[in-house]
RNA sequence: CGGGAUGUAGCGCAGCCCGGUAGCGCGCUUCGUUCGGGACGAAGAGGCCGCAAGUUCGAAUCUUGUCAUCCCGACCA
């Protein structure tokens, strides 16, 4: 058994990417950088995507649809935004296909040239400011605050499961406002909502702040994001918020009269996550036994397995497990009962854990008769008996508990791994030991290529949190106001 | 797009150097014994060796091209 315990661990427990990628999430299919997600990773996708959408609606905001297909004459009206964009983008040009005259299969029909490219939208925002131009006249149209769930397309040099695929499933907020006090609020606003929802949905610990100018999105004006710190030190850009300024405004020409009867351009921000968000929670959370789940986005919260040898036991056990079921389900709890007859419970164990389930419920013929049921938690693998009155209360409540614990966890391991650094050579240790260093900065882009280029870390954002502290910069010795972070990045 | 590696059964791999028509482990199927932490035995099923050309009597193996994947750069959510 040892000998096949151990080979089952080689080919499941080399971190996250062969085991959850592989084994549960995804494959790869033959398009180039792109995802399968497969139903559980799906099902995890939909609790995130559930969880958003509640609170972007509670936030004011409406969902819409905008095409696909963007016009490339759109995608060149804002300068940065298309010098950003450009090199990865996929083009459409043919709208046919024919048999192929010279054989089997079919060509590109070459009477079907487009007169105009088409761009898949590798982001919406030119789509939406055109198409904004004509839902804005008035100060009486504002704000417009729509939020749109779709898939984009990325043509990267590189890319990586989860974190950088060619196509990926996220949702975009596009803003349009009166002011720029809105326009800005808004965009800080949605900063919030995704930090809370990183730290309370994902229990994921992350740092909310603004990026350098160097680091901007293409057409912003400014760049909010949240960073958090991966189980290797390395950091990932969560999520991103963006005040725009009247940048599309003024590109797509969108203009409202205001109420001092001028005419304006109109404010902007967009936001937006994607499924690299599932990248995060593995990459966060996992351990050599699999993925670990907070009960808040695990499709199953509770899975209960039955323990049996003959009919006879079999029938009182399900019966058991079943009642247990119902009452938990009752509380409104998501549970599985995993009543396979062709697989021994001790495989459902270790599949369930691979899967992250927070709670296993075991029960077997000496539960039914001492009314207990054995329990076993993910986050920590401890195994306990409980009794089963009561036990809804209970399990309840151990489920807000490994919430809060694996939240606990992560954000202790990014303590562990966060210094305050005011030496170049103690700056190029930590970054190399992969921590995320709190650093003086003299401000410029020039020093910070600089420090990218010797240490191949990036400026990840300057914390709207922390308080000014004056300073010299680690790197060229200049004034500094204020630490910022420092790390390699995903 | 540059540098490196890889592509053989569902998964993980060996075979390639030195050409002779494919093998191992896991998984899968059937039967029996098992069943409170990834069971055991026996018998089976499954592969145009990434794709396309070339060399050869003969190619998984040699040559060229091509596509894809992974790692390192540049780029990025």
């Amino acid at each position: 058994m040892a000998k096949e315990l151990t080979t089952r661990q080689e080919n499941y427990s080399q971190w996250y990417n062969d085991l959850v990628t592989k084994a549960d999430l995804a494959e790869n299919s033959a398009v180039r950088g792109c995802m399968v997600i497969k139903p559980y990773g799906y099902a995890i996708w939909e609790f995130m995507h559930d969880a958003l959408d509640r609170m972007f609606k509670q936030t004011g905001h409406v969902n819409a649809y905008f095409p696909l297909f963007i016009p490339k004459s759109f995608l060149s009206k804002e300068a940065s935004h298309v010098e950003g964009f450009a090199k990865e983008c996929a083009v459409v040009t043919h709208s046919r296909l024919m048999s192929n005259p010279n054989g089997n299969g079919v060509i590109v029909d070459p009477e079907s040239k487009l007169e105009e490219e088409l761009i898949v939208r590798p982001t919406s925002e030119t789509i939406i400011w055109d198409t904004y131009r004509n839902w804005i006249k008035s100060y009486r149209d504002l704000p417009i605050l729509v939020n749109q769930w779709a898939n984009v397309v990325r043509w990267e040099m590189r890319t990586r499961l989860f974190l950088r695929t060619a196509e990926f499933l996220w949702q975009e907020g596009h803003t349009a406002h009166a002011t720029k006090e809105e326009a800005l609020t808004e965009a800080r606003k949605m900063l919030e909502v995704y930090a809370e929802f990183a730290e309370k949905h994902m229990a994921l610990p992350v740092i909310k702040g603004i990026k350098s100018a160097n680091e901007r999105f293409a057409g912003a004006v400014e760049t909010f994001c949240i960073e958090a710190m991966m189980q290797d030190g390395k950091a990932l850009q969560a999520g991103t918020s963006h005040f725009l300024g009247q940048n599309f405004a003024k590109a797509f020409d969108v203009k409202f009269l205001n109420k001092e009867n001028k005419l304006d351009y109109v404010w902007a921000t967009s936001w937006g996550v994607s499924t690299r968000l599932m990248g995060a929670l593995i990459m966060a959370h996992s351990d050599d036994n699999g993925l670990v789940l907070p009960p808040k986005v695990a499709p199953i919260e509770v899975v209960i397995v039955p323990i049996y040898k003959t009919d006879d036991q079999r029938q009182a056990v399900i019966n058991y497990c079943v009642e247990m079921k119902e009452r938990l389900e009752k509380k409104g709890l998501r549970v599985k009962f995993d009543d396979r007859d062709t697989q021994k419970p001790g495989f459902k164990f270790a599949e369930w854990e691979m899967k992250g389930v927070p709670v296993r419920l075991a029960a077997g013929p000496r539960d039914v008769e001492n009314k207990t049921v054995e329990l076993a938690r993910r986050d920590t693998m401890e195994k306990m008996e409980i009794s089963e009155n009561g036990m809804e209360e209970k399990i309840t409540a151990l489920l807000e508990e490994i919430q809060e614990n694996i939240y606990q966890k992560a954000l202790k391991y990014r303590k562990d791994n966060t210094v305050r650094v005011d030496t170049w050579d103690d700056f190029k240790k930590n970054i190399e030991n992969g921590k995320f260093v709190y650093a003086h900065w003299d401000g410029t882009t020039e020093t910070e290529l600089k420090i990218k280029e010797e240490t191949k870390a990036t400026l990840r954002c300057i914390p709207l949190d922390d308080d000014l502290e004056d300073g010299i910069d680690v790197y060229s010795g200049k004034p500094s106001k204020r630490r910022v972070i420092f790390a390699k990045a995903y």
